[in-house]
RNA sequence: GGCGGAGUAGCUCAGUUGGUUAGAGCAGCGGAAUCAUAAUCCGCGUGUCGGGGGUUCGAGUCCCUCCUCCGCUACCA
């Protein structure tokens, strides 16, 4: 039995259409998703859409439809954009399904059942026309009178509302910190939350009255949950809570769970608290990413400069989208998009570095070798020091992708790559064939089985190339998990007709 | 205000516990080669390592101070 590993993405909150940011958590999450694959572990990894809450409502009453449509249409884009980004989850989760309304139901009458949960009252601003509560630093001041974004009165109200006992955890959530320092990632992400969590906890209020877009609480419908209960546990929905326990114990708790840096307080904080309340295990590692900028400046929809990953993958392909964020942007920092560095990345790394060796080297094994695989012997030092580095890449990649350092595994893999193409240009194989062919042949044959093992290393990253790099290297479908790397590709296995892998992207005309 | 992080070549960044002439990629300039997607390979940087002070035989790397930028400082997810 392969060990498992439980990976997610935050699922995006459904007000409008997916935007670069969601199409940049489910990359690196997809990409990570497929690594542990290929190394053999059994992955669960799941995404979705959080339908519910009070945003949902007020922009269906914007827009003058029920909110279930607005959630339905929405919902369909975002599934839209796993297909189109080829995401591999294995679950999406929306979280109107009844499987998620059972597991919200199961998770809150137990944390209630651990004295965890009490009614009092919860005050806010109100505004009676949005049916919903907004936030003081939301609201604008006219005339004593405070209004809402919507433009619509608010006034204080209170109403009864659930509340959980949050405040009862910060020593237990601290003690975990402690005892779990990788709980947390990035390092200053986990500062964070440890500070705040050390100048103390109140409890939270997590039901409504005042609108009925959710999940009803148990045992008293005239509630519903309010945001922070119903939307994390999508995580054990998915992984089978609390109808299949054997999945459950099986799938749960996740590897990781792989958000945005601004809702690290609700995955680190509340999550954990619920899941200690309720006697679930908590998940093993939290890891904030941080947030694309669009040629320096910050995405809004007011400026317009909001990226669309449908237009993204139209304009330029899916692989150089997924590399292009994937390697560029160290992850977990904030990354710049713009069209020149997407451009010159994808060009350098794709098209001029791998795809090029490619074709120079297997249009030589075409014509001058037969195109055959040849076999790799005698080797000479230097195809020995290539090979070396080359093997060198799956125990790099795998530290990395832990650390989830993507673009320090694509920057491992790549830098080899360089190096074979300063092992190619060195060993003039075009010289060789006249002067030496046996000795042409074993360079040729020590490119290939670089390409192989590279091409089967970026399958997380850029998978249709890949595939194709693969099916041009003559390895079966069957033979390219990171198990087959140290099997090569035996000599005299006839290789297909060479065709260029990459095209190479030209900057559109501003 | 409090706490935390960062300021290194045009751009994006690496720089172990302080120790040889501070590095990489991309961009730029020059050259070589011609197998290849004009791709590749080689060579080229007088960078005040934010400013100032200090510790030390020696600091980008430690201490102090100042400047600038950023994050967090709870119920929108």
């Amino acid at each position: 039995m392969s060990q498992r590993y439980t990976i997610t993405t935050a699922i995006s909150y459904p007000n409008g259409a997916p935007h670069i940011g969601h199409a940049y958590e489910l990359i690196a999450t997809d990409a990570i998703a497929r690594f542990k694959r290929l190394d053999g572990y059994t992955v669960h990894f799941s995404t979705g859409t959080d339908e519910h809450g009070q945003k949902m409502v007020e922009t269906a009453a914007k827009e003058g439809i029920p909110v279930a449509e607005l959630a339905d249409r929405n919902t369909g884009l975002f599934r839209k954009m796993a297909e189109v980004l080829g995401s591999s989850h294995d679950d999406f989760i929306s979280t109107r399904e009844s499987r998620h309304i059972k597991a919200s139901q199961a998770i809150w009458q137990t944390m209630a059942d651990a004295g965890d949960i009490y009614i009092d009252n919860y005050g806010g601003w109100y505004s009676v026309r949005d049916e919903a509560y907004f936030g003081e630093n939301e609201l604008t001041e006219k005339d004593g009178q405070k209004f809402a974004p919507t433009g619509a009165p608010v006034k204080w109200m209170e109403e009864p509302s659930y509340f959980f006992r949050l405040s009862a955890f910060e020593e237990r959530l601290l003690a975990h910190y402690e005892a779990n320092p990788d709980f947390i990632a990035p390092a200053t992400r986990r500062n964070e939350v440890v500070a705040f969590v050390k100048s103390g906890l109140k409890d939270l209020s997590i039901s409504r009255t005042t609108m009925n877009w959710g999940v009803p609480v148990p045992g008293d419908p005239k509630h519903v949950m309010y945001v922070w209960v119903d939307a994390l546990t999508n995580y054990i929905t998915s992984c089978g809570y609390p109808d299949e326990p054997e999945r459950f114990a099986a799938s749960w708790p996740a590897n990781l769970h792989v958000i945005g840096k601004d809702i690290i307080r609700f995955h680190t904080i509340y999550w954990p608290a619920f899941l200690m309340s309720a006697g679930l295990p908590l998940p093993k590692r939290v890891f904030g990413h941080g947030f694309l900028y669009n040629a320096g400046e910050k995405m809004s929809k007011s400026i317009g400069n909001v990226l669309d990953p449908f237009a993204l993958v139209e304009a330029f392909g899916l692989d150089p989208l997924r590399h292009y964020l994937l390697r560029e942007v160290p992850f977990g920092q904030d990354g710049n998009y713009s069209v020149e560095g997407f451009v010159n990345r994808v060009n350098a790394d794709l098209a001029n570095d791998i795809g090029n060796l490619a074709q120079r080297s297997l249009t030589m094994l075409a014509k001058n070798c037969g195109g055959e695989m040849p076999a790799l012997e005698p080797l000479a030092p230097q195809d020995e020091a290539l090979l070396a580095r080359v093997h060198a890449l799956p125990e790099l990649c795998r530290t990395a992708i832990d650390a989830q350092a993507l673009h320090q595994a694509l920057g491992a893999i790549y830098d080899v790559v360089s190096e074979a193409n300063r092992y190619f240009a060195g060993e003039e194989p075009w010289k060789l064939r006249k002067s030496d062919p046996e000795r042409m042949a074993v360079v040729l044959g020590v490119t290939a089985e670089a390409l192989r093992w590279f091409a089967i290393l970026i399958q997380p990253f850029t998978p249709k190339t890949a595939g194709d790099l693969l099916d041009l290297l003559a390895v079966p479908e069957n033979a390219r998990t990171f198990e087959w790397l140290t099997r090569t590709v035996p000599a005299g296995t006839p290789l297909p007709a060479p065709r260029p892998i990459v095209p190479k992207l030209e900057e559109p005309a501003a």
